[in-house]
DNA sequence: ATAAATTATTTACCCGAGTAAATAATTTGA
DNA sequence: TCAAATTATTTACTCGGGTAAATAATTTAT
């Protein structure tokens, strides 16, 4: 394939007898040069195999073809998966995404986005933290690289944002439990790491006020990342220690209800709907693995797909246009019911 | 912080009084320049924030701060959970990682090897899908860029391999199975994605034929990646088809035994080791979740920092030596055991 | 205190491209 | 067929740094 071995533009515009600069509008866009000189170029790199240089291409560009995508979580199969979608997208139209976990941290969050800026992206998605002591440093970036938000919004940060209708879907699952048998207690975090936590919480009260039920909340501590396990932990504490007021556990994340589940396993009781079944667990956003739990979790799915295509559509249409948005957009999608074995 | 913009060293270095050169050595060695220019440096750095653009900088150089990680797929938690490792592993050792994950394409991986070409990283570690045709292709990468596999091996490719000796690890559970119960048969896909499992399979066949048992493979269908769906789907035929030869099953992964045993659970069939139960199922990794499934799998935990450490600490002393291995190094850690509730 | 040796800084040139303006080639219209 | 209009290519300059060699400043030894 390659011979006479190339290194530059300039070695193969000789060989081709093309100047250098045509050799640059034929990367850039093959369809600008005249079909012959196109010829030439491809003949020459059939026998060559020579690729330009890519910090000497980015070095004067504006913003390169890089599309920042940060996520708080990789290990999160919820961020993995989602990720995984966008990243797809991005490709396909053209663009290189560049993947950024923040693995939980605020540091570590803020030095992905410091990266990012020396990379000069042409448009960052970005699944924030959320915590609120970081706001500014992110708007900061946001000014200067067009951002997009998913997942967790930040007020007036970015040029829109995607994520799901928490009170519609806890209203939805709070709704379908109350129907179905006695209304649940909430399982969360006392702090929730994720600022969706707390509109969970919210709506969850809303919810069952609106039904004429007493809300009933049970805050754990812990304060990682590893949801399954303090699910597991304080689920076995609230599970052998007093009563419940209810026999039906709404558990504000399916990590949580993961640990709670297996909790439950572990302490004998019986999970599920059966008459054998002696308590009630359902969770909230589809895990992928939620469906292989036993008994499999009964929850809400997010509209992973509408929220990575929207976002990735947003961005793109911000970078080709080259301008902000008038008025920063924020789009909830419906979470639908999933009715599985648990609750 | 900023008051007149500063865009480039030669303005930095305007406004130190100092040449360009020395600024350009101070970004690269902070203790290369006097102490006083140092200070000089520091004092208007703290007054202008600029930072350097890193495609001019890696333009020149021959190659860059960045590490590689290739990964097969980070949605499975597996290797999303090592990829985090060894991130971290890089950050500490002052580099840069730039995470790709093949998504479980042969092609996306081709393409991931050709977009890290064009970074000029300064080393490469991959943990390969494994199939036999792209070995080519791995291998000519892998004489461009210093390379270190995990996970799985291919024959003479890149300087070193770092994985779990799963010859040892199928040994010890099979003769913990036997100890503790019927000889197990061995539950796996026909044709397996991963290659570490047509080593399992040969360890099982082996091992049981050491201990004096007839090997007995129950091969599924399945070529995808979604190993849950893959177990509870032909799970469910097997449990519920023709009489198995033993009550025991041994996965080739935790993930299929994860879609196993929720297969079991569907099925009404009880998996563990009390007098009620009728099943015995057990993994194989030390999956993250494996922990919180019901009953928590009985599986051979894998030894995800050792083969972390040692890969890092490998392309590290190959980047810094800039020479070469001698001779390749194959290195097998041990797994270990560990019992829970399902068999 | 001074010359020699060492270390730091500067000068000068290079890297591999992008891009605006000038020029050349091609196409269009009459 | 030939001039005008259009499109493609080339010329010339830029970008933001790295780096070897030359020079200057320090340190060390006497």
């Amino acid at each position: 394939m390659s011979n006479p071995k190339i290194k530059n533009m300039e070695e193969l515009a000789a060989v081709c007898g093309i100047s250098r600069p045509s050799i640059s509008k034929y990367f850039n866009d093959p369809d600008s040069v005249r079909q012959s000189t196109r010829e030439k170029i491809e003949a020459a790199l059939r026998k060559h195999d020579y690729r330009p240089n890519i910090y000497a291409i980015n070095q004067n560009r504006r913003h390169t073809k890089d599309i920042g995508l940060v996520v708080p979580n990789l290990t999160d199969p919820f961020f993995a998966g989602i990720a995984r979608t966008i990243e797809r997208l991005i490709i396909e139209a053209g663009y290189n995404p560049l993947l950024l976990s923040s693995h939980g941290g605020e540091e570590h969050e803020i030095s992905n986005l410091d990266s990012l800026r020396s990379i000069k992206p042409a448009g960052v998605l970005l699944a924030p933290i959320g915590r609120v002591s970081l706001n500014e440093r992110i708007a900061e970036f946001a000014s200067e690289v067009p951002t997009v938000l998913f997942d967790a919004n930040l007020e007036d940060i970015g040029e829109a944002f995607f994520g799901s209708d928490n009170q519609q879907s806890i209203n939805l699952i709070v709704d379908y439990l109350c129907r179905s048998g006695e209304p649940p207690v909430f399982f969360e975090m006392k702090t929730p790491i994720n600022p969706n936590a707390y509109k969970r919480r919210a709506s969850y009260i809303a919810a069952m006020e609106r039904l004429g039920h007493e809300p009933d909340l049970i805050q754990v501590d812990g304060r990682s990342w590893d949801f399954e396990e303090i699910g597991f932990c304080e689920g076995s504490r609230i599970l052998t220690g007093k009563q419940l007021s209810s026999n039906t556990i709404l558990c504000s994340n399916d990590r949580l209800a993961i640990g709670l589940l297996s909790a439950a396993f572990e302490n004998g009781i019986k999970v599920g709907l059966g008459a054998e079944a002696s308590l009630r667990i359902a969770g909230h956003d589809d895990h992928p693995f939620s469906r292989f739990i036993c008994p499999s979790l009964t929850t809400v799915a997010q509209d992973y797909d509408a929220i990575a295509e929207n976002s990735v559509e947003t961005i793109l249409s911000l970078i080709s246009s080259g301008e902000r948005l008038k008025t920063r957009k924020e789009t909830y999608f419906e979470g639908s019911l999933v009715m599985r074995g648990s609750a």
